[in-house]
DNA sequence: TCCTGTGAAGTTCTTCACAGCC
DNA sequence: GGCTGTGAAGAACTTCACAGGA
C-alpha cells in the first residue's frame, strides 16, 4: 500500500463513510462510480472525495471514475478492516447490554470475545453468548484471546481506573462511552470519546441560536 | 447573551465537554477554575478553553480564572440547555430499546416523550413508561407534544425516509444512529450522524498503521 | 467530453506570545 | 506572580481550477 501523504483525522473517518457507500453500490450491482456520485451520497464534495483518495494512491480512470469493488478493497485495506478484531466489551450495565446486542459494525471484521464487568453475580456465567469475565481477569483473558480493542461502558467515575486497567491488559483502542472526555493515554494507545450528551447538546445549541 | 464571535461547530461540541467536568468540579465544591486546569482534565490546551470561551464574553478574572458556577451557567445558556427538549425517538428496535433506556444525557434536559414504531404488534402500549405510537401518527404528536429534537434508530435502508418524515413533521434537530451519513436535510435542520462503525473503524486504522 | 489527480489559493482552526489586570 | 483575553502567526483543512489521460 502506497502511502504518499500521511492521512489526516479526518480522512480517515470519512473513509469509514464512504465505505459504506460503495458496499451499497457494490449491493446494487454498480461496477464504477465517479466521485462526484459519492460526494452526492455523503453530502461532500467530489473535490474532497478525490483528496482524501489520493492519499493513498491513484487507481481512478480519468474520464470513467473509480471502480467500486476495487476501491472497496483498497479502503478495506487502509483502514485494517481485512483482519478480524477480537474485541473486549468491559461494563455490562444497562448500556453495555444494549452494546453486546447492537451490530452497527461488521461482525466478521469485530468480534465482541469478551465482557468484563466489576459486578460478581454477573460474572462467570454468558450474556448474549459471550462470556463475562471479573474485570480482574482482564489481562490473562486478552493475552490468551489476543484482545486490543475495548468498548468502555462504565460510569464516568471509573473511566480513568478502568482505561489504565485496560492499557496495562495490552488493549490499544478504545471506545469510550463513558461520557467523561479526554482521558489521558500514552501516544501508542487510542481513545475514542463516544459522547452522546454532547451530540444532543450541539443539537440543541444549533436549534436555539437559530 | 453577547456573541462576540461565530461560534464553531467544533468549539461547541467542546463547550459540552467543559461543562461535563465543570458540573464535577462543583459537586467537588469548587468555586474558581483556571484555563489551565479545564485543560488538563479535558486532554486540550489552556488556549484553546480561553478561545472558546472568549466567542461568548470575558468573565473571567485575570490572575484568578473562572468561576465555576457562573461558567456552568454561562454555558448551559449558550448551548440552550437552561430549557426542557421534549425529544422523539424512532425506531423502537434492539439499539432503539437500548437507548429508551440509556441516560447518558441530562433527563431534566432531554426527554423521550415518544416513541415512534412501524411495527404494529409493538405500537398502542408503553415501552419503559414510555407511549409508542405508529410512525404515521408522527407530525400529530410532535406538535401535540412540542417536539423538535429526534433520534433516529432504524435501519439504515430506512434513513433517508425516516428524517424526511421527522422534517415533515417539524423535527428540526436529529441524532442519526442508522448508519446512513450524510443524509441531506434543509438549512434550517440539523442532523448528526452517530456512528459506531466509523469510530471503530478509526481505532482499527490506527492500530493498524502505527 | 468526462472525470481524475493535484498544485495553488482560500478558509478555518489552533497555538503562540504578550499586554493588561488582579 | 498568576491568569485572562486576544491579535498575530502558524498549521490544518477544504475548495478551486486546470492539466492531462481515457
Amino acid at each position: 500500500m502506497p502511502f504518499r501523504k500521511n492521512i489526516s483525522n479526518l480522512t480517515v473517518q470519512r473513509l469509514s463513510c464512504y465505505l459504506r457507500t460503495l458496499r451499497t453500490l457494490a449491493e446494487n450491482g454498480r461496477i464504477s462510480v465517479s466521485s462526484g456520485e459519492i460526494a452526492e451520497k455523503v453530502g461532500s464534495t467530489a473535490a474532497q472525495i478525490r483528496k482524501d483518495l489520493s492519499c493513498f494512491g491513484s487507481f481512478g480512470k480519468k474520464g470513467h471514475g473509480y471502480n467500486v469493488s476495487e476501491l472497496i478493497t483498497t479502503i478495506e485495506n487502509v483502514l485494517g478492516l481485512d483482519k478480524k478484531w477480537n474485541v473486549a466489551l468491559i461494563g455490562l450495565g444497562r448500556f453495555g447490554q444494549s452494546l453486546s446486542v447492537y451490530k452497527g459494525y461488521r461482525n466478521e471484521t469485530f468480534d465482541i470475545v469478551a465482557i468484563f464487568e466489576k459486578d460478581p453475580s454477573k460474572t462467570g456465567k454468558s450474556f448474549n453468548g459471550i462470556p463475562v469475565y471479573p474485570i480482574d481477569d482482564l489481562a490473562k483473558i486478552c493475552e490468551k484471546k489476543s484482545i486490543v480493542l475495548g468498548i468502555i461502558a462504565v460510569p464516568p467515575a471509573a473511566a480513568d481506573e478502568v482505561i489504565q486497567k485496560a492499557l496495562d491488559a495490552g488493549i490499544r483502542g478504545m471506545l469510550n462511552f463513558t461520557g467523561k472526555c479526554g482521558c489521558q493515554v500514552p501516544p501508542h494507545a487510542f481513545v475514542k470519546d463516544v459522547n452522546m450528551a454532547a451530540e444532543i447538546e450541539t443539537l440543541s445549541y444549533y436549534l436555539t441560536r437559530q
